[in-house]
DNA sequence: CATTGACCTCAACCATGCTTGAGATTTTAT
DNA sequence: ATAAAATCTCAAGCATGGTTGAGGTCAATG
């Protein structure tokens, strides 16, 4: 315990979460707290920085579990050094990169689309490839 | 009824999802089927243009609840036409940009804080506006 | 020293998007 | 005709990310 240790509202305050979202942070082992003489929760300062991380990386896409897992190298009661911030958001940059790729995809396919209706084909790109022909059958083949 | 209906199995394979999703969705409004003499659904071709829409409309992003919507001027019985289709489309393609273009600045802000562990500073573009000074007081600003 | 606000635990609940399973019926294939 | 495969309904379950509430304690204020 120290003097400048911050209670669960006040965390919450300066982070802008409600008190219940940190509870739950606790219990899912993302942060943890210590506790004083009346079992209120007491945190170092570490926490907020640590706060801050978990939300940026929830923004770009990961998991709390991934998270989790990614700041197990980061010890609570310390701060997120330079260095641990730049492996995470380092690797977080790429998976939000290829998020935006892929979203990036579906857009210029539905710019081809817009126009031409053309889920109704065959080789439409953003139709399942599952349902090409049905089955093989002799006839004309109704697509839809 | 007509001959060239299709079963719920027929539409699952075709559609590349399971059995149980069309179920869910014919739960939650999006298609829905006629029943044969022994009460098995059977769709119509339409279904499987309706639900391509949908998977592509996942991943732009919505909600089931909004492409619900977004399908309501579809009546189930008919195929979505190639209007429909363009406005669906056009609209969706715009929260998909917003979607792309917040992504974006959240990768670029994480571009220019990778190396400097700028997630310390009180005006760092990634950390939540809440934490800016905590309080008003006086004395040495104490940021984390 | 009493009240009020902050905090505690634990369980239950919410929303989204499905999946799984039980028990019964129907359809299809041999 | 019979067995296997497909289907039916309905309820319950799962995962994620939390929120809400009850019942009780702690701490700061006048």
């Amino acid at each position: 315990m120290r003097a400048d240790d911050l209670s669960v509202g006040e965390v919450a305050r300066r982070c802008g979460v409600p008190v219940s979202t940190l509870h739950f942070y606790e219990a899912r082992g993302l942060i943890r707290s210590g506790r004083n003489a009346g079992n209120q929760r007491r945190y170092g300062r570490a926490v907020l920085r640590r706060i801050a991380i978990i939300r940026v990386a929830q923004r770009a896409g990961l998991s709390l579990a991934e998270i989790k897992a990614a700041l197990a190298g980061v010890p609570d009661g310390r701060a997120a050094t330079v260095q641990d911030w730049r492996r995470m958001s380092t690797s977080w940059r790429e998976s939000l990169q290829e998020r935006i790729d892929d979203l990036t995809r579906l857009r210029d396919q539905l710019d081809r689309c817009i126009g031409c209706g053309c889920l109704s084909l065959a080789d439409c790109p953003l139709r399942n490839p599952q349902d090409v022909l049905g089955a093989v059958r002799s006839g004309p083949v109704l697509l839809d």
